[in-house]
DNA sequence: AAGGCAGCCTGTAAGC
DNA sequence: TGCTTACAGGCTGCCT
């Protein structure tokens, strides 16, 4: 599903492959998951694409944008014109350019979708987000000063909270936690500085990493050019046992599945 | 106030 | 073998 470095791979892709160019006109749109006040503003231009957190930011030539949420089966694709495969399932728009290629936005549990909204609204949209993660301001003191607000909270939980930290998702706070030792129970307040220091620099060594290997490609997501190569390094994620062969142990955490290993975690 | 959890949705896997 | 049920997951909104 579809973390920071996965959405931040199919951004760089989206603004390949359609920066520029005019959408003529929609169809196959389910209205439930994308807003059809899009059909009232058609022809309008792409202008950029942007990431914030899991958020997909696409900036529209009248000043609108178009914020997707591609929550855990959302997904683009791109077809050249007259390359565009019709039997293709859970398509929710598609987008038609004026140079005859388009983009369809797919969605099989249809959790995510895609609103139009101005400015004002967008800002509001990001303003409850936290910090990003990749960015200068997410700095040790930083990470610090997150912990120590929710010093009770587990350090899953936090790590999956948006509103402090936007962008890690199931998959990469369990990573991370893992290659630093940390029981995924930890309370916030138990952890040493100098985990809590190794910590942040693994986030975003893994964050990093995981964005050059193009994202994971786990169950239903698949990057716009295909699998992403993360996958390949996950070290506990639906696994049954460590690296170091230690058997793993599945908790619910935050309401959703948490693997961890009890001999290397603590 | 802040934590917990149902609900949204549907494919896949496990269970009978 | 074929049907049923449980589960996966990010996020919102309600409940305590």
């Amino acid at each position: 599903m579809p973390e920071l470095p996965e959405v931040e791979t199919i951004v760089r892709q989206l603004n390949k492959k359609v920066r520029g160019k005019t959408i003529k006109s929609i169809n196959n749109l389910d209205s439930k998951v994308v807003d059809p006040k899009i059909l009232r503003i058609l022809p309008v231009k792409i202008i950029n694409i942007k990431r914030r957190g899991k958020l997909i930011i696409i900036e529209l030539s009248n000043n609108q944008f178009l914020l997707t949420h591609l929550r855990m089966t959302g997904h683009f694709q791109y077809f050249l014109k007259n390359n565009f495969l019709n039997d293709q399932k859970f398509v929710v728009a598609k987008f038609n350019f004026d140079d005859g290629s388009s983009l369809t936005h797919n969605s099989i549990r249809k959790f995510g979708g895609i609103k139009l909204l101005d400015k004002e609204k967008l800002d509001l949209e990001i303003s409850k987000l936290g910090v990003e993660p990749l960015g200068v301001a997410f700095t040790l003191k930083k990470f610090n000063e997150l912990l120590l607000k929710k010093s009770k909270s587990n350090i899953k939980t936090i790590l999956l909270n948006q509103s402090l930290i936007a962008g890690i998702g199931n998959i990469y706070a369990q990573e991370a936690l893992y290659f630093v030792g940390i029981n995924p129970q930890k309370k916030a307040s138990e952890l040493s500085l100098l985990k809590i220091k190794q910590l942040h620099a693994e986030i975003i060594r893994m964050l990093k990493f995981a964005i050059q290997k193009k994202g994971s490609t786990v169950n239903n997501y698949t990057n716009m050019g295909g699998a992403g190569g993360y996958q390949n390094y996950l070290a506990i994620y639906n696994k049954k046992e460590c690296p170091k062969k230690h058997k793993l142990e599945k908790i619910n955490l935050g309401g959703r599945g948490t693997y961890f290993c009890p001999v290397c975690q603590r």
